[in-house]
DNA sequence: CTATAACCGTAA
DNA sequence: TACGGTTATA
């Protein structure tokens, strides 16, 4: 599967789903190529990490409540401890099927996240969060649970933000990640550590050696949705992917 | 308003 | 021992 013109990239993938579904799921009617010379017009500043775009991309949701449970792993943590929890949770749900000795599960609903017991999270090494998690998805369900998230994914950016970090555990940036991966609000603009420090160094030089506070993330949060308008997010990528790879930023993995 | 401690596990 | 988001507190 070709992605588009210039950018040398294949995608290889053998399934029984049809190839619309895939260039749906990775977003190829987007030309990442028109993306990145959009953002250098922008800001030229970007044109350091402009090599790691192509070949990046912002996967379109398509399990919305799966994916919202899984960013309740990630706030104060790193990838390497987030990927083994978001596996040990999803082993909480349902038996789908067991095939030679090996057992299938679902991921678990809302409630099932919010019935699992503090004990059972600590023994599988969720620490605080064996007590943050559950309470975070009991709160969802008495907004409606599943429901309340399909029905956010209608509302407009600002709503969806302002209802997501009424949740206590939910602040702006976890509120920013399931607004924008899982109920495709693509004017979302997580701030994590990496771009609070990227904001700082080219746009912000005045919070230099300041701290994140609430209205401080809003700020540099809506400078770059006016900057970059709806490329906000890919501006996002390309800052973020840099920033994880210290610099090193290539398509190779 | 802003800054800081505490939360937990990993090794950035 | 530093680190990473959020909350509670000063």
């Amino acid at each position: 599967m070709e992605t588009e013109p210039g950018d040398p990239q294949t995608f290889h993938v053998e399934s029984n789903a049809a190839e619309s579904d895939f260039r749906s799921l990775f977003r190829l009617e987007t030309s990442l190529v028109e993306v990145c010379k959009k953002l250098l017009e922008l800001s030229p500043e970007l044109a350091p990490y402009a090599k790691g775009l192509p070949g990046l991309r912002i996967m379109r949701p398509t399990a919305t409540a799966e994916t919202a449970i899984s960013f309740l792993c990630t706030p104060n943590n790193s990838l390497h401890r987030i990927v083994p929890m978001v596996k040990r949770l999803a082993a909480k749900g349902e038996v789908l099927l067991e095939h030679r000795g090996r057992t299938i599960y679902a991921f678990p609903s809302i409630g099932q996240v919010a019935d699992l017991s503090e004990a059972e999270l600590k023994e599988a090494k969720f620490g605080y969060r064996a007590r943050t998690i559950p309470e975070i998805a009991r709160q969802m369900i008495d907004r409606g649970g599943e429901e309340w998230l399909e029905d956010l994914k209608q509302k407009p950016y600002e709503q969806v933000h302002e209802e997501l970090i009424e949740l206590t555990g939910i602040g702006p940036k976890l509120a920013d990640c399931i607004a924008l991966f899982a109920l495709d609000k693509t004017e979302a603009v997580p701030l994590d550590t990496h771009m609070w420090k990227m904001a700082v160094k080219h746009y912000f030089p005045q919070f230099e050696g300041k701290t994140v506070t609430g209205k401080r993330y809003q700020e540099v949060s809506e400078f770059f949705r006016d900057q970059f308008g709806e490329l906000a997010g890919w501006a996002q990528q390309l800052l973020f992917y840099d920033s994880l790879t210290g610099g090193q930023a290539t398509i190779d993995a």
